[in-house]
DNA sequence: CGCGGTTTTGAGAATCCTCAAAACCAGTGG
DNA sequence: CCACTGGTTTTGAGGATTCTCAAAACCGCG
């Protein structure tokens, strides 16, 4: 139960030349916010494919933002039951449920290489003290996370397997494309089946029927340990989903 | 679609006379923190069972806190099918999500008769410059939620029929009885096996048959159009659930 | 007494699960 | 180059869970 604290890397990305806020998906900073958000910056930490981020039950002293990379946050039943809360990509800050409100009650996983910008827990009180605009920011990566669960929750709730799945990759996809995960060519998420079953709360057998349906019809495709999205469109329609809003959002 | 905005009642409850914060579970307030969220506060209202307070898909001017009453937030698919994301009680706050991040994403209808605390959306900004510290206690609260939903995530993906029917009812529970909602004798839960169903992600005879396992060993009643609590320890056991921490919380 | 909402029960059908094994595939070491 | 290994995907089959449809029972209220 020991909190992993790999090689802490020499800074290759300072905020002043972060490769992600340029994305137009990112609100723009005043150069002021700029400057604090680079002093509240305390490192950068890489973390390797299959690697625990946070762990459930820690009292974590850090919280990151996901400068590249993919991993998952996900809970545990005693019995070893694995259940999948979200996605963690880009611009996503982790942990701060743990910083606001002491130990971890997740954990959190890599599924590709990771790369983070670290901060102190103890010096999110005075963020909240000299930038209340930061704060605020801050508030809304929370509210935004909560967004995402509601519609998870819907999803497992009352949704069938097949628009489950469908709903699933989709969202995945368009949060992806909005941080330009892409690049040119098609996303490719870096997860298996397993993953995907234990997200949409389904057995790996019938999750594995279910994907394959998906790929008959030809809306996705399986390869290189991945998942590749053809027709996104068509996804969002079997799951009816609206997509994400187009709004800018802020990045810590 | 349009929001309900009921009789905005006479101040009953002036901040300082609040009902709620003497309870142990809140945290203490500055006096000053106290007189602002007196200026925060610009009314009360009123709002019968069985009405909306927010609906998707509106931007409300407002956002509330809970004085007193119940009442749960939920979604809906385009075909009718609701899926219950939790409940909300005194103490709670309800429509931050809409009032940082834009339009709302779901709806909050009243269990009861509910008594709120009437918030400007707008006034947000000022309370985060001027008091850090209840713009902090906002955050946590968001945290708090998100926590509650990754167990309520958890439930459904990977608990069975039995352990969700006992984990909500149980979780319910106890969140009722830290802020007091039992008085002295046991809670009672106003909600019929159609929210429990609606919650759970199971149909309304499945979710009878469920419920009446409960029942038969004697964990809990089903009366007067509610579910009364008898045995929480035995409903935690099954669930395999830790309880609530004790840990107090913010109240804004 | 009649009404609408809620709870209960029964029964057959669809979905989803577990168990089990095969196929596939990338990496490793001989 | 090939055999071996571990992880992943695929397939089949029987069984458990959960669903839908349908109707009855119950209950507070006008």
């Amino acid at each position: 139960m020991t909190e992993r604290q790999g090689p802490r890397t020499a800074r290759r990305y300072p905020c002043e030349k972060c490769p992600l806020r340029p994305l137009p998906i990112f609100r723009e900073f005043e150069p002021q916010e700029l400057a604090f958000i680079s002093t509240f910056k305390k490192g950068e930490l890489a973390v390797e494919r299959g690697a625990a981020v946070l762990v459930e039950g820690n009292n974590s002293a850090h919280l990151y933002t996901v400068l590249s990379g993919w991993g998952f946050r996900y809970k545990l039943l005693e019995d070893g039951r694995r259940q999948i809360l979200n996605y963690v990509m880009p611009g996503d800050l982790i942990g701060l449920q743990g910083s606001v409100m002491g130990e971890m009650q997740h954990s959190v996983e890599a599924l590709s290489e990771l790369l983070l910008c670290v901060f102190e827990r103890d010096s999110l009180h005075g963020l909240y003290r000299s930038h209340p605009g930061l704060a605020y920011d801050i508030t809304w990566l929370a509210a935004s996370e909560e967004r995402m669960l509601d519609e998870n929750l819907l999803s497992l709730g009352r949704r069938t397997a097949l628009e489950r799945a469908a709903y699933l990759i989709a969202f995945i996809h368009a949060r992806a494309s909005a941080v330009g995960l892409n690049g040119k060519k098609p996303v490719q998420i870096p997860i298996t089946q397993q993953h995907v079953a234990d997200t949409l709360g389904l057995s790996l057998v019938h999750t594995n029927k279910t994907l394959r349906k998906l790929m008959e019809r030809k809306l996705i495709h399986w390869r290189d340990g991945g998942c590749a999205v053809i027709d996104p469109d068509g996804l969002r329609a079997i799951a009816g989903w609206e997509g994400l809003g187009e709004s800018r959002r802020p990045l810590v």
